[in-house]
RNA sequence: GGCCCUGUAGCCCAAUUGGCAGAGGCACGCGACUUAAAAUCGCGCCAGUGUGGGUUCGAGUCCCACCAGGGCCA
């Protein structure tokens, strides 16, 4: 195990006979927290760096939407890709939106596939600076690789490029340092790169390989280098075609592709053709082919891809591969490791002190917390310079507390603080157990909330899919690792709701006006009398679209608000705030109210008279509608119940206390206060909140009667009542019976008859 | 460019997961009450489910293609 690790001596198997270096150096490979120089998001205007999660597709700060650079910097690091693997794989374990999981995946970005060691031509093989290693989703087509590229940064470009290209190298290394990675990413159809001058061999086959570097490859990315397959992998056939590189196809493409990719002049309908043309000159094709197939030109003396479809040839070269040395069958991720610092003053300290030989030890246990040190200017040092050096506000801290001597020796803190994220990731555990002195949770406290499967209901928005929602995960695991949380999952059902829309109008210069004052004149618009253009989206302060819930409050109360906002529609999707709509679940309050309680006299209009048969069936039936849809977190469903239920009530003088007393608590979690109101007055002493959910009765479900639909090939062609426990062929005889149904039977055989128990029937005729 | 979600009445939304397209609300119309209006109560109105195919006895629901809106990743 050791003797894989890099720099171990070989032989070494005790820790003890590791020299202290070496020890270091092993433990850095697996600390949860390190230090590394690394190239990091460096964003001047905010004074601080970000993580990946944090900056946006088009290289801007998520927050305030600044510029972002690439720079290196020493920064803290938490090793998230240690989790990689359980990460993906526990996503199994939570009831969570499929959207969401999948944008995890996604972010994780497992990939299956190989690594492959190209030697250099000329070297020995020998030693590690001769080999070059790529990753590839395809080793199938490995005899298709014929020639390779490096990252422009990549370690070796230095040593491997002859002299003759040795300036073109180095001018095209500081040309694509220039570019953000967003840039380099994208799609161009032109490419750009140089060759090195050097070879590598092509384990398959020994073929030398010209190596070239191009900014298409990314160092962060795998391995910073690949095994360019141009004749399936577009963006290699593009970079193959404008270096007039040879295109070898070693996978035969569909027919429909190559019909639909040939040359002009060939003879699209003849299938024979086309593959012989494919094979001779794949290269005056229009694209690579990037689906799977049979191989073709792939076989050595050991093995032979040739008629095998792409699984099966991917796992005969991974064989191979792992047989001969060159390589072995391996996962890899899209994942980082999660840069942990940053240059701001409002985040949690961390309790590192340096030595001044440069050796770091943790603060000790008694004097956590890190607390941080009172100061007036607390701001980060912006700047319109990226190559400004970062200042992070805790260096101006008094000496005094940058400085701790432990042992007689003076220690530096250190001066960078954790993300905002830090917080999220465990403060849901701290809520459960807030005042415990002793432990971040206690495990009884832990065990109580947590047990099962974590939380079980976590309501967020989406946005948090690849950042909190992320790193929570891997804290929690480390936590449960370390055997401090009893689950393996924080959040074990998530609810992502969905954001309330609104109208928002502009004026002629595009620029957003105050909705609340726009004058609506049967369709036309108008803002002071300015005619302005209607246009929607998320409700908020920069579209002005914003509806203060303090007004809604004031002139509907607040049970008005909490209940128009459920009754909106499904919880997790997008809704239009329509103001317009509120009065219909005002109605419904008051309704409810002259339902209860006189209007002239105030007195309550419960009774302890029996409800009659079919309001009882009415009350019970909805117990189980409004049950399911709060189950379901369909509220609105919910609440669409209990309307019906309150409609019912509206003709009767009196309510029967048994319809009150289950139907109040019903509606209760959606208008509390009303509910509560009443349930007062009912004569309950106890809060509503401390009642039991009412159950429904399941033999009030029951009718003695069904109705059946009856259709005749489909077509509804009348109704039958027939009795609850009538079997098939009394249903059948029922609704054959019906005048309509015999007409459309009339002179036909009936083919089938379909009687489905309490649906339908259906009689199919022909 | 790839992937995901959504599309049902003038509007917001239901539809027991493949079984009668309508629960509820808004808006609108008519009637009752009222001197009148508001409020209230009663009655009514409106779509064949974005488009085109397919599977099925049967499709809003499943499959394929396309269109539109929103989102994620390139």
């Amino acid at each position: 195990m050791l003797d894989t690790l890099g720099g171990v001596e070989p032989g070494a198997r005790k820790w003890t006979e590791l020299a202290p270096d070496q020890q270091a150096r092993l433990l850095d490979e697996y600390r949860l927290a390190y230090l590394a120089e690394v190239p990091v998001n460096w964003c001047p205007a905010l004074g601080t760096v970000l993580a990946n999660e944090e900056v946006t597709n088009d290289g801007k700060s998520e927050r305030g939407n600044h510029p972002v650079y690439k720079r290196p910097m020493k920064q803290w690091m938490l090793r998230i890709t240690a989790y990689c693997e359980r990460l993906a794989d526990d996503l199994e374990l939570v009831d969570w939106p499929e959207p969401i999981k999948l944008m995890q995946r996604n972010w994780i970005g497992r990939s299956e596939g190989a690594e492959v060691h190209f030697p250099l031509a000329y070297g020995s093989a020998q030693s590690p600076d001769e080999i070059i290693t790529v990753f590839t989703t395809r080793p199938d087509t490995l005899f298709g690789a014929t020639y390779m590229v490096l990252a422009p940064e990549h370690p070796l470009v230095g040593s491997i490029t002859t002299d003759a290209q040795s300036d073109a190298v180095k001018a095209y290394q500081s040309q694509a340092a220039a570019r953000s990675d967003i840039d380099r990413q994208a799609d161009a159809k032109e490419k750009t790169g140089v060759f090195t001058g050097a070879y590598a061999l092509n384990p398959v086959d020994n073929d030398k390989i010209p190596i070239w570097i191009a900014d298409y490859v990314m160092m962060g990315y795998g391995t910073g280098a690949i095994m360019a397959v141009p004749a399936h992998d577009q963006r290699d056939f593009d970079f193959a075609r404008q270096f007039d590189i040879e295109i070898k196809p070693v996978v035969l493409p569909t027919q429909d592709w190559l019909k639909h990719h040939a040359p002009e002049g060939c003879d699209k309908e003849d299938v024979h053709d086309l593959m012989a043309h494919y094979v001779a000159a794949a290269n005056t094709f229009d694209a690579a082919f990037g689906g799977t197939g049979a191989g073709i030109n792939s076989e050595n003396d050991e093995v032979s891809l040739n008629g095998l479809l792409t699984p099966d040839a991917k796992s005969a070269m991974s064989d191979w591969l792992k047989r001969r040395g060159f390589g072995k069958a391996t996962i890899q991720y899209k994942l980082r490791d999660w840069l942990f610092s940053r240059q701001r003053y409002w985040g949690e300290p961390f309790p590192i002190l340096h030595a001044p030989d440069g050796h770091i030890i943790p603060v000790n246990e008694a004097d956590l917390p890190v607390a941080l040190p009172e100061m007036d200017d607390f701001k980060p040092s912006a700047s319109d310079d990226p190559d400004a050096p970062p200042q992070t506000p805790l260096s101006r801290a008094p000496a005094s507390w940058k400085t701790v001597e432990v042992n007689g020796v003076k220690y530096a803190r250190e001066l960078n603080t954790m993300p905002q994220w830090a917080g999220s990731c465990w403060y849901y555990l701290r809520y459960l157990d807030a005042h415990n002195e002793d432990r971040f949770v206690g495990e009884e406290a832990e065990r109580y909330w947590m047990g099962g499967n974590g939380i079980d209901l976590y309501v967020g928005g989406a946005e948090h899919a690849v950042l909190h929602l992320l790193y929570s995960r891997f804290w929690h695991k480390v936590l449960h690792d370390l055997g401090h949380v009893s689950t393996p999952e924080p959040f074990g059902r998530l609810f992502n709701q969905g954001y309330i829309q609104a109208y928002a109008y502009t004026d002629q210069r595009g620029v957003y006006v105050d909705a609340e004052k726009v004058q609506d004149n049967d369709g036309r618009f108008t803002f002071g009398g300015e005619p302005v253009s209607r246009e929607f989206g998320k409700m908020g302060k920069s579209l002005k679209n914003a509806v203060g819930p303090d007004d809604v409050c004031e002139k509907y109360g607040c049970d008005t608000l909490r209940l128009y906002e459920m009754y909106l529609g499904p919880l997790d999707q997008s809704k239009v705030w329509n103001t317009r709509d509120i009065v219909g679940v005002h109605r419904f309050l008051q309704r409810l109210w002259r339902n209860f309680v006189d209007e002239e006299t105030g007195e309550l209009l419960v009774t302890s008279d029996r409800a009659d048969e079919a309001l009882k069936r009415k009350l019970h039936k909805t117990i189980k509608r409004v049950t399911d849809a709060m189950d379901a977190m369909a509220f609105n469903v919910a609440i669409a119940a209990l309307i019906e239920l309150n409609n019912e009530l509206v003709g009767l003088k009196t309510i029967p206390r048994e319809v009150a007393e289950n139907m109040i608590p019903l509606l209760a979690p959606s208008a509390p206060h009303i509910c509560e109101e009443l349930w007062q007055r009912m004569g309950h002493e106890d809060s509503i909140s401390t009642t039991n959910w009412p159950t429904h009765d399941p033999a009030m479900l029951i009718e003695d009667t069904i109705e059946y639909p009856v259709q005749v090939n489909g077509k509804l062609r009348g109704k039958v009542t027939v009795p609850t426990d009538a079997d098939d062929a009394a249903i059948e005889a029922a609704a054959r019976e019906d005048e309509n149904v015999a007409e459309h039977m009339a002179g036909k055989t009936v083919r089938k008859v379909i009687v489905v128990p309490k649906r339908l029937i259906n009689i199919v005729v022909g």
